[in-house]
RNA sequence: GGCCUCAUCGUCUAUCGGUUAGGACGCCACCCUUUCAAGGUGGAGAGACGGGUUCGAUUCCCGUUGAGGCUACCA
């Protein structure tokens, strides 16, 4: 929401707070998942809905995995989805020297200390642990180093990572979705915050890189719950105020297992890519962990902001159901201003080889008509295109099932359709009622239902036992195409029965 | 193994101590109807288990079970 007049609306009914400031912080290692598109949703949502700012923070900070694909796959996931951000992106490689500085502050105040421990050492103490089934903790053996010992393993050049000096007591925080979460800290080890190249670890890079950024609100999948009391513990450290945490659920797949590939499309591309609207995977996503808290279901964006409360957040995984998806598209589809979907059909209509953008342009008014017609019997905008083929392309093929149903007597199939076709070719007028009046008319006079017209024609037209209703296919279709289409069925089905 | 989190129809959810436990997807039937959709009506379908607290628990507490997450010098 970038109206004033509506955001200070929003502001009257928010909770007694700042504006809250808050920041999506994917890792560019994959595309945008549709877990991390919610998260971004629910931040969205959020800051617009309080008047706060939205940030973005880009997590590169681990070289091997992350890619400039993946960063672009984020922007334009986002774009795609009309999430929009505040502020310069940040991109958290950029902020080592600040977290090392803070590194250095804690090493300085004694919150933390240097870790001489080889790395196989580590490994080699960690397996033996495994192998005892124990618990492996660090055993701080380098929490109190001498200070001349240290001096001198420093002046020998020994590598070193800084752990962080994790104090007694109980670590714990009000979750704005799970109330009350507390961590015994002994049961957190002094976790690693700079490796020994120097490199930040993840907890310190995100408290450094959220108390730089002003933020008081973290919204993140609850897989980060273990993480929150290390970064508590570094926030207090660091004399930075905590800011407030919500974990939301996962999603799942059908199987109740993390989703993943396995389960299909888990990027958000692609259900871009498969004529799905944005708007559609907004509303979908919104639901998963989610609740208006009455029965409203299917929702723009502007409603959901109208709608969404922090109180709504679920606590249980939410399983990601792929048919409620298309149901829902399906939904967006025929209840969104024309204007809304046109953008999304034009790419389909290129994508499946239809038509050409040129083409549908040259003749808009039509096509428009046309794709009203169809959408409220697609589920996609890739439907759409599939359905809209019979009035673009200049063969038709006749569908087995079609042909054996509704011309299942050729001769007499082919009688009807010739006077069929005379009535139509008759007419003074190319339009729904005429047409209407004049095969009713037909019917009668042949002392049939107009279902028995209907049935054969719509075979003739559209090679199909499914279409919109006749008469608008005919009137989409043209009269020329229509007689053609007519005339070329008298020729099948005659050289049908001769055979 | 340890720590943490979670638990209402197959799935998404409503219920904030008292309801014939409501809605939606999917499934089935019927209606509408020239077909297919869409729409309408109806149906089958749930409080994991065991203890408490209470006049009364899906709801509050404890335990069990199950599921998920974390457990790196990954993020």
């Amino acid at each position: 929401m970038t109206n004033s007049v509506a955001s200070a609306a929003a502001l009257a009914s928010s909770p007694d707070i700042a504006p809250p400031r808050v920041r999506f912080a994917p890792s560019p290692t994959g595309f945008l998942h549709v877990g991390g598109a919610r998260t971004a949703l629910f931040n969205w949502l959020y800051a617009r809905k309080y008047g706060g700012k939205m940030l973005l923070r880009i997590e590169d900070t681990d070289r091997q995995r992350s890619t400039d694909e993946s960063t672009r796959a984020i922007f334009d996931g986002l774009a795609w989805l009309g999430l929009d951000y505040d502020e310069e992106v940040v991109f958290q490689g950029s902020n080592l020297a600040r977290h090392q500085t803070d590194v250095a502050a804690l090493l300085a105040s004694g919150a933390a200390y240097r870790d001489f421990t080889p790395a196989a050492e580590l490994e080699r103490m960690r397996e033996e642990a495994a192998a005892s089934k124990s618990p492996f903790r660090f055993d701080r053996r380098t929490a109190e180093l001498p200070a001349e010992e240290e001096a001198r393993r420093l002046a020998a050049g020994e590598t070193f990572a800084v752990r962080f000096r994790v104090p007694d007591g109980v670590t714990e925080w009000h979750d704005a979705v799970h109330e009350r979460i507390a961590f015994p800290n002994k049961d957190i080890e002094d976790f690693v915050i700079l490796r020994s190249d120097r490199t930040p670890v993840y907890n310190l890079a995100v408290v450094s890189d959220d108390i730089a950024m002003g933020i008081t609100m973290v919204m993140r999948g609850d897989d980060h719950i273990s993480n929150t009391p290390k970064q508590i513990l570094l926030y207090r450290a660091l004399g930075a105020p905590v800011p407030e945490f919500a974990h939301v659920p996962m999603i799942h797949g059908t199987d109740g297992k993390k989703l993943s590939k396995r389960h299909g499309a888990t990027a958000v591309g692609d259900y871009q890519h498969q004529g799905l609207l944005p708007s559609t995977m907004i509303n979908f996503l919104a639901l998963l962990g989610w609740s208006p808290g009455d029965d409203t279901e299917v929702m723009t964006l502007d409603v959901l902001l109208d709608k969404f409360s922090l109180d709504g957040l679920q606590k249980k995984a939410a399983v990601f159901d792929p048919q409620k998806l298309d149901w829902m598209n399906g939904q967006h589809l025929s209840m969104l201003p024309l204007e809304t979907i046109m953008p999304h059909v034009y790419p389909a209509f290129e994508r499946l080889g239809v038509s050409t953008r040129e083409e549908l342009h040259a003749r808009d008014e039509w096509f428009r008509g046309l794709v009203d017609l169809l959408r409220v019997r697609a589920r996609t905008v890739d439907d759409i295109a599939l359905q809209a083929t019979p009035y673009f392309s200049e063969d038709i093929t006749y569908d087995a099932d079609a042909v054996s149903k509704q011309w299942r007597d050729a001769d007499a199939s082919a009688q009807i359709l010739m006077a069929t076709r005379e009535r139509l070719a008759d007419l003074p007028a190319w339009d729904t009622a005429s047409m209407e009046t004049a095969l009713r008319n037909l019917a009668e006079e042949l002392g049939i239902s107009g279902g028995k017209i209907f049935q054969p024609l719509r075979v003739a037209l559209t090679g199909l036992t499914a279409s919109p209703g006749i008469f608008d296919v005919l009137l989409y279709l043209g009269r020329e195409r229509s007689l053609d289409r007519m005339q070329s069925a008298v020729r099948f089905l005659k050289q049908d029965s001769a055979v």
